[in-house]
DNA sequence: TGACGACATATCCGAAAGGATAAGTGGCAT
DNA sequence: ATGCCACTTATCCTTTCGGATATGTCGTCA
């Protein structure tokens, strides 16, 4: 089986290499830009496996991958990256990648993911594609002060400005005066599109 | 490697067996039920990977998965399923299993994924991961009526009775008359209540 | 044909909502 | 201590909602 790891960080690649050929049936190549990669496939073609890191000179993030995929339609290329997201696991899928490899893939996964790649399978870690995107603290709360998101919290729950002040033991004009703000600061005009913004947020 | 195949479908598991032993490597057992697994699971261990057919006698869903689990806990197992869903793929991994193979499965594919599991991997077929379930044509938009969804389409867009009146080229009244018969369908008290269950029904 | 349901329009009325503006507390920082 | 900010309460006024009720046109189905 003959993989090109394509990388530019020496130890990573080293290490790749060695575990693979210590498997004994695998033959490695590797490069440490986009531009050495092109070139070694296009005079030793084919490998099972291509293995191109996301954010080494030449890539330009998911480009490179695309403009690989464009020159060598058959090839199978898989992607290597430490830092990405599971969005850019799907766009990398979409694009044609036989799979998505992080780096913080243990090395006895990442060899059998290789080969489970070289086989002709699709490979991406089950927990990128299960768990939900981590919601950075978000960005609407952020700017709501305490009241106002009690208030936009009442909002989401369909109730009137009086159930809210009676909820939160203040009284209605007070509770009108935060729903105003909260229009401002969502940039919306009424209630149910305060409601619904709160929503699609994933706030409460 | 010894792989343990539990389907009650006869045809499935024999040309299951005769692939896998193909390879050269791998050696088979089978069973029909789940008794019978477990009886070989007991007797003759260890086994690299378990398969079990989410179907078969004595599985009661994933019941059947996770008594096994509780009697083998360091045992690699699998679910196979000729008819599941993304829910109970996602419900076999947190159970613990090693992963979830649907019948649909190209044959190489399948073979595939069987060493990959018996590696120590987890493995989901990608496309089941990443497809959003089928909405069932949604139980609520059921009991409305044309201009009701129209209108109740309206209101989760945050609009005035007037805006929807002017959208669909009807006067207020008559939007009026619309919302008035969607709160009593739907069994809410104002308009926000109503875009919200319709948003939660994944209306629109 | 007559009953029924979906759809449309209208009027009346009280209750909310929404906008503007004013003015008070308390905490916290320069 | 002065200013800023979050929070609070209040009043005025206009618009919108929400409920009740009445009336009319369609088309369908028995």
């Amino acid at each position: 089986m003959r993989v090109l790891i394509a990388d530019d960080h020496d130890l990573l690649r080293d290490t790749l290499v060695a575990f693979l050929e210590a498997n004994g049936e695998t033959q490695t190549n590797s490069a440490a830009n986009l531009a050495d990669a092109v070139s070694i496939l296009k005079q030793e073609p084919p490998f099972d496996l291509v293995l191109l890191d996301l954010n080494m000179p030449g890539m330009n993030g998911l480009n490179g991958l695309n403009e690989t995929l464009e020159k060598f339609p058959d090839q199978r290329i898989a992607i290597i990256s430490g830092i990405a997201t599971r969005e850019v696991a799907e766009a990398a899928l979409s694009s044609g990648a036989a799979g998505f490899i992080p780096k913080t893939l243990p090395a006895k996964s990442l060899v059998n993911a290789i080969n489970f790649m070289a086989m002709g399978e699709q490979y991406v870690p089950i927990n990128f594609m299960t768990t939900e995107e981590a919601q950075p603290p978000n960005p609407l709360a952020e700017k709501l002060t305490n009241r106002e998101n009690q208030v936009l919290q009442g909002l989401t729950e369909g109730k009137s400005n009086k159930q809210i002040a009676r909820d939160l033991d203040l009284t209605e004009p007070t509770i009108k005066l935060h729903v105003k703000t909260l229009y401002r600061k969502l940039g919306v005009a009424n209630r149910t599109q305060a409601a619904i913004m709160a929503r699609e947020a994933g706030l409460f």
